[in-house]
DNA sequence: CATATTTGTGGAAATTTTTTGCATTTCTTC
DNA sequence: GAAGAAATGCAAAAAATTTCCACAAATATG
């Protein structure tokens, strides 16, 4: 059901004639019955407000998600709206909001409003996005949370060598024994992580793991974590959790219970948190550039829309850097 | 110059009718002629795209901001979301990009298709604020900063009750020396908790303001302070720092230089930042609900579209609530 | 392999929607 | 209370969209 001016006029009293003249004109007036029209067009959502600026062969991306507290959404968009100034593309955040009886037609019914799709729902499976493809066709569409054996694009960042690098560096210390605290096992970027880590552990005959344990990215997995460690009496050990938070739960632990970081042990992040440097003391940590991600996944589509290509499960990775700090060095 | 199917058609040198046929099929084919006429009808920005499944009496409105990276702008976000889903009414997160040439203008734009607005931008000055209301006319818009004198409505949270509440807090301690590090004089919100801290101290004659430093909401300018603060040899005293990250590197400044809080100090932050309860000793802080927030604002948008009332300056103040956690008292 | 059937397309007619010209009414100002 | 300006509705004109029909190409059927 298209909506026309005669339910404008109809829902606000006026004539048609009145309702095209108000919503034409170059400059609002403000006066009473423009006010009604005006309101009653959103209301009604009709489709011709809004003088839009779009400029010829500008883009909209819209980046989908649902957001969640702590600091990564604001990265995230921070660096897609930093990426957006710099490129021909205007981005747009669009929450996975209400609609949510069936996420995916709604995504598909973006696909409609905007030249492309950038994804971060790590909740997604994939037969949601076998279903994606299948309803958007041959569409810019763009996930950034890896997705294994997908049809569709995917650009993330290189955390499994984020991981080796961490190990690489304890071994570089002159650290032989390792420790590890692992993530949710659904967390596909999390398992990446550690698949780095203990690869280039397994690469050398004189580094071995000694301690591991099953953590859920929390604070108080990052604690409990400690207890566990703290009973095994271990110390000289190089642990790697695989996000920042374990790592203060794990680090508070040991403050409480008399430890000193780093002489009775080392301990290195994964998201460098602004914390990471508040936090005495304050924590290596695997750096990502979010302002890298937005710039390169908002070129992926530019270029998916000139060459009309299509996503076909194409895997892009950014590299991540390390950020040495006070937890895995002494510096006084 | 509105774009019509006559547009799409010689863009994609297809019939008219073929594209009217194409845009109106309830269910899309993604046969190359289909894909071309959507991707021309994007490009071009032809409005009866995407089955708009606004329901009658449902408002769109739209949360403008201009995203930093920090805690912040996530929890904002996430109340926002969180409230939308509680309400008839749908949230959408506009970015301030771009367009940045003129804001204002812009704004005035986004009302001619958004139901009502709520604004985050700190930086927008009075002359801004007028320029917007005359803009808009009799439109739902709210400020979610405060503003002096304005003709807006503004809705934030009671920062001058959560200054005079930590002020109480403390006195119930027992303590009678205080002091005080300040936030940016630009803005606002700082300076109503400082008002609220200070007037409860002038209230008793047993109180007394000994110490004071004027920081910048950074974490530099909070080790600053503490050096300041080592200075002055000052003990037994009870301090307000005017945001938490202010506290947290003046706590890391003083645990560097041996002290023992809250044994040598006590002192209290404001925003309730998730790192509170990660730093040892945990951080008494004041909470900020971003749901209620999002809730009231959206109900205060529903409000004037119902009404046909008008934005004239109201201002609406949400409670605060302080945590107590250890840096006031001792927990063992 | 010939013949039906389905599908996609453009031209033009039919329909719907929007704009504009003109007369009337309402409001403002002196 | 009159003159002028602004707003409004009606109806005609213009523009945009949909539908009907015919034709061609692709696919299925005997």
């Amino acid at each position: 059901m298209r909506v026309t001016l005669k339910h404008i006029a109809d829902d606000t009293g006026l004539s048609i004639a009145t309702v095209s003249r108000a919503l034409n004109r170059s400059k609002r007036k403000h006066t009473p019955s423009e006010e009604t029209i005006y309101t009653s067009a959103r209301k009604l959502g009709y489709p011709f407000i809004g003088g839009d600026t779009v400029h010829k062969d500008q883009l909209t991306v819209a980046l989908v998600t649902e957001v969640h507290e702590g600091e990564f959404y604001s990265s995230l968009f921070h660096g897609f709206y930093r990426a957006s100034k710099k490129t021909a593309s205007d981005v747009l955040f669009v929450n996975l909001a209400k609609h949510s009886d069936d996420p995916i037609e709604h995504i598909i019914n973006l696909s409609k409003k905007y030249s492309g799709i950038c994804l971060f729902l790590p909740n997604l499976d994939k037969i949601d996005y076998s279903r994606l493809k299948e309803g958007v066709g041959q569409y810019p569409i763009l996930s950034l949370t890896p997705i294994k054996n997908s049809k569709i694009d995917t650009i993330s960042f290189d955390s499994y060598s984020g991981g080796y690098m961490i190990a690489e560096y304890f071994e570089e210390l002159g650290y032989t024994k390792f420790g590890f605290i692992s993530g949710p096992p659904a967390a596909v970027d999390a398992v990446f992580r550690k698949n780095g880590f203990l690869d280039h552990i397994h690469e050398s005959n004189e580094l071995e793991l000694v301690w591991s344990f099953a953590g859920d990215f929390s604070l108080s997995s990052g604690k409990a974590a400690f207890n566990d460690f703290k009973n095994t009496g271990l110390k000289d050990i190089a642990i790697f959790g695989c996000n920042d938070h374990t790592c203060f739960g794990f680090m508070k632990g040991a403050i409480e219970n008399g430890y000193q970081i780093p002489d009775d042990f080392i301990i290195a992040g994964y998201d460098n948190l602004s914390f990471c440097k508040t936090f005495t003391p304050e924590l290596t940590s695997i750096a990502t550039d979010f302002y890298k991600l937005g710039k390169k996944a908002i070129r992926i589509i530019e270029n998916m829309v000139a060459d009309g290509s299509d996503s076909l499960g194409h895997k892009t990775m950014l590299p991540v850097e390390i950020k040495t700090r006070g937890s895995t060095y002494m510096d006084g």
